[in-house]
Formats: C-alpha cells, structure tokens, sequence
DNA sequence: TATGAATGAGAATTCATTCAT
DNA sequence: TATGAATGAATTCTCATTCAT
C-alpha cells in the first residue's frame, strides 16, 4: 500500500477541490452582490483558480449559480436530516425548529441572499435544477405528525397546515435577519448585537408556541 | 383664456412629470432585475424619455436606486398613515393591521423585490438619505398604545414588545410573498392562487392573534 | 446727465459684460484642462451663466477657444506696446525685453497652457481668426532696430536676427515655465520658489546678453 | 527541428508585442490629440488590436499615458546615453548637445507633445510613476563635468550651473518646435521648411556658445 | 438677453465568454 | 487539468449642442 496516490487518483481529487473551491467562491460571490452584482473575475479571484476553469466545470454564470443553490439547499437539508426531532416531545420539537431555523439563518448567511436572488429570478435556477426533489424538505411530513401528535394528546389546537407553519416560522426569521441591515437604521437600533438576537429569538418561540399550544 | 397652466407652472410640472415618470420607470426594472441587474437603457425605454435625462435628474445608478428606494418608503408610511387603527378595538386593529401589510405587499410587489436589493447593498442608500427619518413607521408608536390597550382591558397578554410584533407581522407576509416562486416549486403547489392566498392571511390572522391575544 | 442709462445701453454693456465674464471662465477652464479636456458645463458654471449663453455669444467650442486665443494675445501685444523699449540704451532694452517676457508669463500662466493647445491643434484657431494680422508683435521690428542700434555702437555683435532672438528670449523662459511641473520632479527640487525663480531670470540675462554683446 | 521559439517564450513575446504595439499607437494618439483629446476607440483601430486589450494591459486612460510617457523618458535618456560626450573637448561636446537636442525632437515630434499634455495635468503621471528617478537624465552630471574642464582650460566662463544650461539648450529648440505652427502664421514664414531649420540651429549654437564661452 | 429641459452621438470602461496552448 | 491572451457586445456615463419659452 503506497502513500503515492495513482495519477488518476490526485487528478480526479484535485478536480473535485477545485470544484468545491470554485463553488465556496461564487457563493460568497453571489452572496455579496446578487447574480445581476456578482462578476466572474472576482470568483475566479477568490477562488484562487483561473477563470477559464470556472466555465470548464460550469459552462456559465447561471449553470454556477444553479449549482451554488443546489448547494445550498443540499446543506440546510442535511442539517434538518440531523435534526431528530421525532424524538422529542411535541412542544419541544417545535420549539427546537423555531431555534435551528434562526441558528442556521444565523451561521449561514449567504444562503439567505442566494434564496433572495434566486427568487428574484422568478426560481428559473431551481426549475432548471435536476435535483429538484431534493430540495423539498424532509421535515414538512415530519412537522405534520408533529402537529398531529401534539392534536391529540390536546397540548396543540387542530387544524393547523404544517406547510403554513413552516413558513411562518422560517419567515419570522428570514425577515429579521435578511432585512437587518435596513431594519436597524430604520429602527435606529442595531438589529445584531447579542441581546436584540436573543430576545429576537424569545419573541420568536413565544409566537409560534403561542400560536400551536392549545392556551 | 383658460384657466390652464401659467407657462412657468408648465414648465415646472413637466419637470417634475419628467422625474416621476423615471422614477415608476426605474422601480419596475429595478424591482425585476435588481439593482445589479437593472439597465438604465430599459429604464430609459421604459419611461419613453432620453436616457442621459436620467442622468440629468438623479446622477448616478445608485443615487437613482435611492430615490426609488425613498419613494417606495414614503409611498407605504402614507399608506399606513391612512389605516386609522386608532379608531378600532385592539383585537381587530391588530387584525386589520396583518391584512394590510398582507394586501400591501401583494399590491405593490416591487416594494419587496426593492427593499431586497436595498439590503443586499447592506442598507447603503437608506444610509445615505437625507429622509431616513422619515422612513421609520408612523405605526411603531401606534402599535404599542394598541398593545397597551389590550393588555389593560384584559384581552391581550402582557410584554409585547411593538417593534418585535410590527417584524413579525411584516415577515409572515414577506417571505411568502417574496419567496413564493421557490417555495411554489419546493412545495409543489402554486402559493399564488386565490385559494392559497386566503389560506395563508387566514393561517397569519390566526398565528399573530393567538399569539397576542390572553388565549 | 443722468446716472441712469438708457435701456439699450444698459443691456449692451450687460451683454458685453457677460461677454467677458464667460471669456474668463472660459480662459480658466482651457488653460486647465485643455481644449479637450476643458468642459463646456464646467464653463457655465464658473462664469455663473448659463450654458445655452455660451452658444449665443460663442457659436461653438471651438469658437470660443478662438476668441479666447485672440484675447490672450491681443492682451499680451497691449502689454509689449507699453513697455517703451525705444526710450533705452540697447543693452538695457534687451535686458528689459528678457525681464518683461519672463514676468508676463509668470503672471499670465493661462498664456502658456492656452498657447499649447493652440499648436496642438496646429494653430487651427489662429489660421481662421479674422484678426491673425493683429497677432504679430509689435516689439519685432523695434527689436531690429535696437541690435543695429547696438551693432553700429559696435556694442552688439552683427548678424542677429530679430525673430531668432526674440523666438529664443521666449523660449528661455517658457520652457522652464511650462514645463515646471515635470522638471521639478525630474531635477528633485522647486523651481518655483522665489530663490529658483531669481536664479533663472539672472541665467537668462546672462545667455542672451552674453550672446549679443560684441563680447 | 527549428530554433525558433519555446512555446512560453512564444506567448511571453506575444504579450510584449502587444503591450508594445498599443504602446506605439497610443503615443501617436496622445501626440495627436492631447490626453483629453485623444480616444482609447482611435488606440484600438491605429494598433490592430481589441480595445478590451488596452485595459487589459493598462488598466484605463490615465495609466496608459502614464506607460507612454515613460516610455517617451525611457527613449530619450537611452539616446543621451549613447551620445558620448565625454570624449569631445568642451565646446564640442556643448555644440553636440545642442545639435543632439535639436535633432531628437525633430525627428520625434511625439516627446514634445506628450511632455506637453504631462505638464498640463501638473505632472501627476510622471510623480505616480514607479520609475521617476530613471526620468533623470544622465547629461545633467556630464554637463557639470564639461563646464568646469571647459572653466579650468580657460575656455569657458565660470559659475555656469548645469542644469539652467540643460534647460536652456531644450528650451530653444523646445519653443520653436513645439509652437511652430502658430509661430509660423504669426511671422508669416514657414518656419519648418530646410533653411529656416539650419539657420535656426546655427542661431542656438551661437547663442549658448556665445554664453559659455569666455568671449 | 436669459434659462431649464431635453437629446443623440459618443466615450470610457466592464463583462461574460472563447482561443490557443 | 490548467492558464494567459484575446474579444464582441454591452453598460454606465459624458458631452456638445438644441429646444422651447
């Protein structure tokens, strides 16, 4: 067993490096400008690669982009997968969505800009996406039994639709955090600094608790 | 002689046509191509006025994208100024006051896409408007005696803070609204139709005054 | 006698007035920047008229470059008929000739900028002024006769062309004035202060007079 | 198998030709025309080449000039260096330097125009130039070296400074050149055809020998 | 005489993309 | 797989000039 990787080996990993690195590039890219704002040069820079290696793997700037949203939505999935609330008490469960919802938004702010962009974009990236399905998360059925389990056993009100909820709860979010910037001059306080963050998340947890809790 | 217009008013008046007709112009495109991908050429196009007259009244891209971004505040704060909350009991003043942010945004689509756009440039043109004042809600205040009111006659819980709510209430209806083209796909479902639409002012109606109200 | 002017008179002189203040804008705009760099706003501006006079007094840029070409000579002329040469001894006339041409163009820098575009142009503005004739110098045919008074006193040399000596009496000073900028940073020192400009008005009295004087 | 070229070196000298080919038309193009009057669309056309080319070698306009005119130092320097004076006796080497002088700007008319529009925008290329001391010519040392071996052997009069002289000699060649076109409609004669040119170099030896040396 | 509004042609610069190796 | 050179089509912005009053 040599150290010595076959030639094919090292190329085939450098190819999926530089791919990877390239990607990380053209997220922090998009993040900061938006697809119309992001340049190719820039990526390129960022990523430490020659452009031109950019359109070998990519084709152009929209394939990129696609694939840095398919990224993005392959992540965040991945990190509800690891969630596990099934094993926790209704009340409990929808509390800790509410928490990873705003924790994730927190630690990954790209992936907010990118579903901006995206979005402004009349979601013809994700339309063009092969990985559509993948994208759908895997917490909505498991959000319905939730709400179902919670029904029964009386703690819960009926009646509520696990898709609307989850978008409520990732909205309470999402607008907080994408529109801190003008929010926190409109409102003349700063929006970021660990207290506002933690009663954001109180509120947050009282609205959506107080909504689905039968009283 | 007509009582028609001074010749100074005219002139004046197809001045100022002349920059309103930009600015709606410049909203439209900006609202569908961001400001990075927005074109003064269309903008140009759009208004059906020569392009360097663009030039002429607002200098730059950006400043443009300013005034546009002044104009779209100054156009909702009128709008809530004309809702007259303070005529109605707490429980329906807070009701009225999801339904319109809710029929605020699906009427005027470009506030979102533009508000996006503002902070994807980190709040940039708020900051450097010489109206930021005037850009802060007239309902802050509003919303706060209506809380109070509730909770002193019983109705609603104690503790609400304004700000958070006035967040709250604004990002249920924005991130559906904002994101719908995704999550329309994500979800497999269209979030557009009219069925869906009642369906989520009557699931936001539900979630912000069961949150507020004492059960 | 009446202080008040008629009308018409009152507006010629407002006319003639504003005449001259756009030529003085205009002097100060080229002798900055240059025929091409110098702009027809920036012009308006500094001359507090407004633009579309400009056209109506001066046709065109270009135009109005020539006018400020004509100006500045015709000023330049004035100021050699007044300087009285004829009264002095040779020596002391050349010398005063050096003096006076090194002092003009420290006083009039605009001179030597406006005179660069004029030949960058290959004297375009001056071959199509009605008053070319009025350009030519009146100290040419004095300054003739000044070296055949110096030469028959058997003071001067013989053999001195006028124009060659006044070509290089001008030369002298205007290259070191024009060219100051570059040549301060080439040589790593000021050639503009009082001490440095001293030093080149005795070197040029010395190279010319050295020249002319029989020894 | 040819000698000719590695395939690096091959690309290497591709570059460098075309650095070198836009450096050629855009010093024809700022000696036409000034800096503000010269047009990167004309650079591209007169050298063959893209115009994206030109930004991508020289970043924009003003770095552009910036190359050219230290190209345009760069050249002339070479050619003082290779003039040799040392080996002649005083006067000689005086009268060489005037002749060089002439010369050189007569049979490169681009270096006077270019020195021109550098010092109408005060220099700031050549002071924003890396290589500035390089601009120092190498004469300015050597003229100090002749004028005082011409002062010892008695031939020279003393307390000449080199560098007044430098600027001298370049002055008289300088004025008439540079401004030949208006001087030539101003005195009514051409003053570039061959005998106007041969008396006016017999004219400037006369005058800067007749200076320096003891009578 | 004076001026604010308007414009077409152009100018610098940018950008995604391709070539050649 | 990797890269420096090259390009055509935009894109923002500018400028001299004219219109209308």
């Amino acid at each position: 067993m040599s150290v010595q990787k076959s030639p094919s080996a090292t190329k085939t990993r450098d190819a999926e490096r530089s791919r990877a690195v390239i990607l990380k590039a053209a997220s922090e890219e998009f993040s900061l400008f938006g697809l119309g704002g992001a340049r190719i040069d820039r990526i390129a820079e960022r990523s430490g690669l020659n452009k031109r290696l950019i359109y070998y793997y990519f084709s152009d700037k929209d394939q990129l982009f696609q694939a840095v949203l398919e990224a993005a939505y392959r992540k965040i999935r991945e990190s509800e997968r690891d969630l596990n609330l099934e094993a926790l008490k209704p009340a409990a469960a929808i509390r800790k969505l509410v928490e990873f919802t705003w924790n994730y938004y927190l630690e990954n702010p790209d992936f907010l800009t990118i579903l901006n962009s995206a979005n402004l974009h009349k979601g013809r990236h994700i339309q063009e996406s092969n990985h559509a399905r993948a994208l759908n998360s895997p917490l909505i059925e498991l959000l319905g039994e939730i709400l179902e389990k919670g029904r029964i056993s009386g703690e819960f009100r009926g009646g509520i639709d696990a898709v609307q909820l989850y978008i409520s709860i990732a909205g309470l979010s999402y607008f907080y955090l994408s529109n801190n910037s003008t929010l926190s001059i409109i409102f003349g306080k700063g929006l970021m600094n660990p207290k506002a963050k933690s009663e954001r998340l109180s509120h947050m947890c009282e609205v959506i608790l107080g909504y689905v809790l039968r009283n």
